[in-house]
DNA sequence: GAAGGTAACCCTAACCGTTAGCCTTTCACA
DNA sequence: TGTGAAAGGCTAACGGTTAGGGTTACCTTC
């Protein structure tokens, strides 16, 4: 993942994580919305082009590294042990997101965000790709004979749980009762 | 809601509903993206300040009537019959803004936002805006005693099942399907 | 190792949604 | 009738985003 596949790729990523790094500091430093896109590209030295050609839009700066997110929620099902119920996997698996998401030194980028419109717009839109994801995930795992629908909602319901454990007091906890409710309605769902 | 308030109220609803049916049926005629707020503005022969000070974006252009939604929503819930029970209220409810919102006459809207993500987005973000006022309306119903977590879980499970029923090539089948599981996970929140 | 192709990058200028500042008209109400 | 305020208008600008067209540096192939 880190080898050096020809130096035209290596300066492309080093262009992108001195974008993506700056970005975030000068984010953190002075606030999001006080920082625009020309400061970004001005102290990352590049042009306003070169942010966009890295990054779709102002918000993806803030959210670089959310193809984890995506990939652990999946793999999380289809990387399981044969047999190994399903829930609990989901249930594991957001925990440890959630206190990734809640660790100490997320604090202020979270702030940041909760205090932004466009970012918890952004971040929401990122949920709903999350969820299609996972549910094609669900649909496609040959134990779990489950209906399209079946899978969409529970992908949606997992989705939410993450969201609502994120914001909660208690975010542990919070988890565990939201994955209680969806353990229940999942077992609804049996053939 | 319709008598005459005064002569200044009724013109300034009269410019609102100017500007949104000419927005609207721009949108309808050439697409979303290819009819600018400045196109709007003209067509509806008032200033683009004018347009800003009646709707919040042009995104809330388009889905002028959706105050109905978060009350009829609420409204199920607190105007429901005592004693009775919460889930079916809530279903019911659901699948009268279902089928409203796939009638015949709705198709070309519905394509419209389909097709662009800046009004899928929008409409994520209503709907967060939905499931909060519900959980708080779920909150404040005196029986139910659930906890915060339970009536904010139900709630976002709700609006799923909306925007899964929207989607889906059998509204009402899925409607139903999504409520077996809530109501299943509802069960499970008992106390 | 030289030649050609192309990916990454730069610059300029613009588009479009949105807002600020300030002015004019029109209504409501005393 | 006069006065304050709300609705609307005009102009200019800001900030995210993109198009167009050029330059450099790397990879490939001979």
């Amino acid at each position: 993942m880190t080898e050096p596949p020809g130096r035209r790729e290596r300066k492309k990523a080093a262009t992108r994580q001195k974008i993506a790094d700056t970005a975030l500091r000068l984010f953190l430093e002075r606030g999001y919305d006080a920082v625009g896109i020309r400061d970004v590209a001005a102290e990352a030295d590049v042009a306003v082009t070169t942010v966009f050609s890295h990054f779709a839009s102002k918000e993806a700066l803030v959210f670089e590294r959310d193809h984890d997110f995506e990939q652990r929620l999946t793999r999380a099902v289809t990387d399981r042990p044969p047999h190994e119920p399903l829930i609990p996997a989901l249930h594991r698996e957001v925990q440890a997101l959630v206190r990734h998401c809640t660790a100490e030194g997320s604090a202020p980028l979270r702030r940041m965000i909760e205090g932004s419109p466009a970012l918890r717009e952004y971040e929401e839109s990122m949920s709903l790709r999350h969820a299609q994801a996972l549910a094609a995930a669900l649909a496609a795992d040959p134990h779990l004979s489950r209906s399209a629908t079946a899978c969409r909602a529970t992908a949606r319901f997992v989705i939410d749980a993450y969201a609502l454990a994120c914001q909660a007091d208690d975010p542990g906890a919070t988890a565990d009762e939201v994955f209680r409710m969806i353990q229940a309605a999942w077992e609804a769902t049996a053939p």
